[in-house]
DNA sequence: ACCTGAACACCGTTCAAGT
DNA sequence: ACCTGAACACCGTTCAAGT
């Protein structure tokens, strides 16, 4: 499932012939370039535009404004990183849920690990934007998908998966970044990673319904 | 100890004279009601100005250019509630730890909730500025804080009582925000609030050095 | 001494004029 | 049909002129 974009943010064209699908790569491409160089203060349209090699006038027919340029790069962002977690989740059905924290961890922590300037550059672009939307899709496609995962697990079951779910998720997310946005050096940072699973597995344990708890 | 503004970024001039702290509350308290009236891409510095009576030019004697309003506005709140988990800390010590975590939990969740729309106007706000220091600053105060605190705690000892700290603190914190940023129904906030604490504590359990473990 | 606000440089956005 | 970039409105910041 594709996220749905506001009318006020959308791009205005869609890119259909292989000329444009270029062009909307190189300004991407300049935008991240123009942000992790120049930083988000100096993100000019014209800087962007240069950078692409095209005129101001010509990133205007493909983003109504600036807003909608760093949606979309957003947008692609979270679209990738919600793929990920998909495909993590469906290849562990089944597997003990111990297997299916860590590895729900992992993936989402190598997501923003692998390209961490980009990943800080686009924490702090974001927030110029209303992405309450974009969030709110990300969510949606990630839960379903952590909630199909876990309700194959072999070896628990929950009084109250969704809210285990809700909270393992926001736990997840939020922990990685804070250490992110706190730059904490390398070692210790995996050093959480580590911890925070171990922490995501205690809680699991601890929220599990024993045999006693189990319906007649 | 307060926090340590970074030259380019500190205030022009230091309010001495009763006049002039009533100038600073009112461009600070002018500079909220902008930012949530509005919205970050209005908050203008004339708007501002406007809004606490001064013109443009008295509002740049106070702040050498908009971020350092910004950044000094950002600085009290992460002041106050870094006061407010001191004093939770030194209130706590000597308890069991899970009322510990418990405490902790309550208190950067309160500090946070109380006045929510100031605190995502500041989430968003926050970005726009070289915050890292203050972070720095703001996560030093705490830990010092929380670490006393847990070595206090009568009935658990740690390998590594540091990390713990730490990963919890990033947990926590990390969480907290998350939750705020997807908006969740007040109802739901809470049970997560609740699930996180929890799980805290059974992260704390589990990390805890058993008499198995005991330095001879 | 301190405050004011017109003036300057720069940025987002548009649209008449090009091809 | 599509691209260009000068032009316009507006914002951050300054500083000569006021009190």
């Amino acid at each position: 499932m594709a996220t749905t974009t506001p009318g006020h943010l959308a791009a205005r064209k869609k890119p259909l012939q292989a000329r444009s699908m270029v062009t909307l790569d190189a300004i991407f491409e300049a935008t991240i370039q123009v942000l992790l160089a120049q930083g988000l203060n100096r993100l000019t349209t014209t800087r962007v535009a240069d950078r692409a090699g095209v005129s101001v006038g010509t990133m205007y027919q493909y983003f109504p404004h600036k807003q909608a340029l760093l949606y979309a790069l957003n947008e692609r962002y979270l679209d990738m990183v919600a793929d990920r977690i998909e495909t993590t989740c469906s290849r562990h059905a089944g597997v003990p849920i111990a297997e299916m924290v860590d590895a729900l961890v992992n993936t989402y922590w190598a997501a923003k690990t692998e390209r961490s300037d980009v990943t800080r550059a686009l924490y702090r672009a974001a927030v110029e934007l209303d992405n309450d939307a974009l969030i709110a899709a990300f969510a949606q496609r990630v839960d379903t998908a952590t909630i199909a995962m876990f309700c194959t697990a072999p070896d628990v079951r929950f009084a109250d998966l969704s809210l285990v779910n809700t909270t393992l998720l926001a736990v997840i997310f939020g922990t990685v970044r804070n250490v992110f946005e706190r730059r904490l050096p390398a070692g210790l940072e995996n050093d959480v990673r580590d911890q925070l699973a171990q922490m995501c597995r205690s809680y699991l344990n601890q929220a599990a319904l024993t045999d006693a708890d189990a319906p007649s």
